[in-house]
DNA sequence: GTTCATGGTTGCAACATGCTACCAGCGAGG
DNA sequence: CCTCGCTGGTAGCATGTTGCAACCATGAAC
């Protein structure tokens, strides 16, 4: 999406948040590194993504404060990619994603990847959006508004 | 993004979402959809994207069941976008990166749009991940599993 | 010191994007 | 009934991005 309209420079949340995992691939990349990937190769092989392609993405999300680069964790020479404290905030996006993903692309039976809690080993309970005093709401409960900026 | 590797065939939820939404344009027109907008003009003006991509969009996530064309409810001979009950199952992911970004890419007093309570007009809670059992989990709470499929 | 794996970079062809211009159907006004 | 303006598109073209393959540099293994 090359963009003329900036996206980090509109007022929507949404749009900068977007504008700032870049593409599919970073929040794929994003997911694998929730699932324990952290070194290129990995990423590579679970995504079969080219890799200049996984180059330059994990680039971004590292110069986006999302990824982080550190010493290998084993010892050798290489390094890896591992979540920042922002990057973590992400987890409720994939998993929204994946909920969604299992509601609506999976035939009962059909195999697939589930998000798990480790203890239990039972699948997480579904998202749900509450209002401030703990009521539940839906997309017609809740309505966009215009904050100001204020001066400083 | 041009796939070589079927996304739609993925076993990994994630993937198949990401797949299904189609590109960051998509998902700003369900943010609008969810917003309000309805009108092909509407979303024109408010994502400031091309017609002809927006054509395209549209089509794609009519396609895919996210959004509905009906008659215009204005009673002109036009037509409108809905979002479908699927595309309405989007909605934590909309509200997830809305939260995420709220939290990372504004200056505290810097102008933003906000999505609030209808009701009391005040800002949703935010997302949180829950355990079967109503305890809160973190990415470090949670492991991917891969269930097989059964035999029909 | 040769060989293999890791983690990339570079070049090129194919594809998708976005801009602009154009076009068709409808409704209102005269 | 003729034109004007609005809505909702499509067509053509320049440009940017993607993906593949080939290459390369470093570290580890033998």
């Amino acid at each position: 999406m090359v963009r003329r309209t900036r996206l980090d420079e509109s007022d929507c949340p949404v749009a900068r948040s977007v504008d700032a995992i870049g593409d599919w691939w970073s929040l794929l990349i994003v997911r694998d590194a929730f699932d324990g990937s952290r070194r290129f190769g990995e990423f590579q092989r679970s995504l079969g993504v080219a890799k200049n392609i996984l180059s330059t993405r994990l680039r971004g999300l590292v110069a986006g404060g999302i990824l982080d680069v550190v010493p290998a964790s084993d010892g050798s020479a290489y390094h890896e990619y591992v979540l920042t404290p922002k990057g973590k905030d992400l987890f409720p996006v994939i998993v929204a994603l994946r909920q969604w993903g299992e509601g609506h692309f999976f035939e009962s039976g059909e195999p697939h990847s589930e998000l798990v809690d480790r203890r239990s080993g039972r699948p997480l309970r579904a998202l749900e959006t509450y209002a401030a005093d703990g009521r539940r709401l839906g997309p017609e409960d809740t309505v966009v508004k215009k904050v100001d900026g204020v001066a400083p």
